[in-house]
DNA sequence: CAGACATGTAAGCGATGGCTTACATGTAGG
DNA sequence: CCTACATGTAAGCCATCGCTTACATGTCTG
């Protein structure tokens, strides 16, 4: 998770993986997708999502096919995340308003 | 998202927002459970989450309480990650027709 | 095989990140 | 007030990041 997490603080690694959401790419099509950066430069990301576990590839013919691999963003989910969600629905909202109103007890 | 995706890419960040779920603490009792880091280190992570706004401060007499707000947290799953949730859900054969289809279910 | 094409890898560079120590700010309480 | 305490901020250091250009690897095709 810990390496997951780290590869998707980046924006151009988070596009990527939504273009892979549709299909499987191969390493040009995406970079395509990126004109104002280098060839090489989408290929390091995808160095970097692949150590993530968040991509698989798969050689065909000269091509190199990236498929998404969703298990590490279920892991970021079921390992962390998740256990906020109570935080974020309903019983917080009464808490948010507490603070807008500065209704604070001291100590 | 972005800065708060940016802030979560650090162990020790998540682990000060761990802390905070349970109750709201003051800098030096956050500093506290970090003993190998500096406290001003740590202050300088509080700084990174509260500029992300994953956590808001109140003065309390001379000390800094810190709290939790989860509101990025809602946006990184609701505008971002949760998309992905059906593909860790088992339905990877049926992804290419779900995409196409627009048709998202809730849960 | 030879050349073309798709891609990865290496080297280098400027920017950013996380840490430290030293100092500044601000609040409380005698 | 004045001093101690809680905390933030500044400056500097080194590692890492993201990017570029140049080169290496590997696969098809004639």
């Amino acid at each position: 998770m810990e390496r997951a997490l780290q590869a998707l603080a980046d924006p151009t690694r988070r596009r990527i993986l939504d273009l892979l959401m549709e299909k499987e790419m191969a390493a040009g099509e995406i970079a395509g997708h990126f004109p104002q950066i280098s060839r090489p430069a989408v290929s390091q990301h995808l160095a970097v999502l692949r150590e993530a576990g968040l991509v698989s590839e798969r050689q065909a013919g000269r091509f190199r096919l990236y498929r998404l691999e969703a298990d590490p963003l279920r892991e970021i989910w079921e390992g962390w995340l998740r256990k906020y969600q109570r935080l974020w629905e309903g019983r917080l909202l009464d808490l948010k308003r507490l603070v807008e109103s500065e209704e604070w007890e001291e100590e």
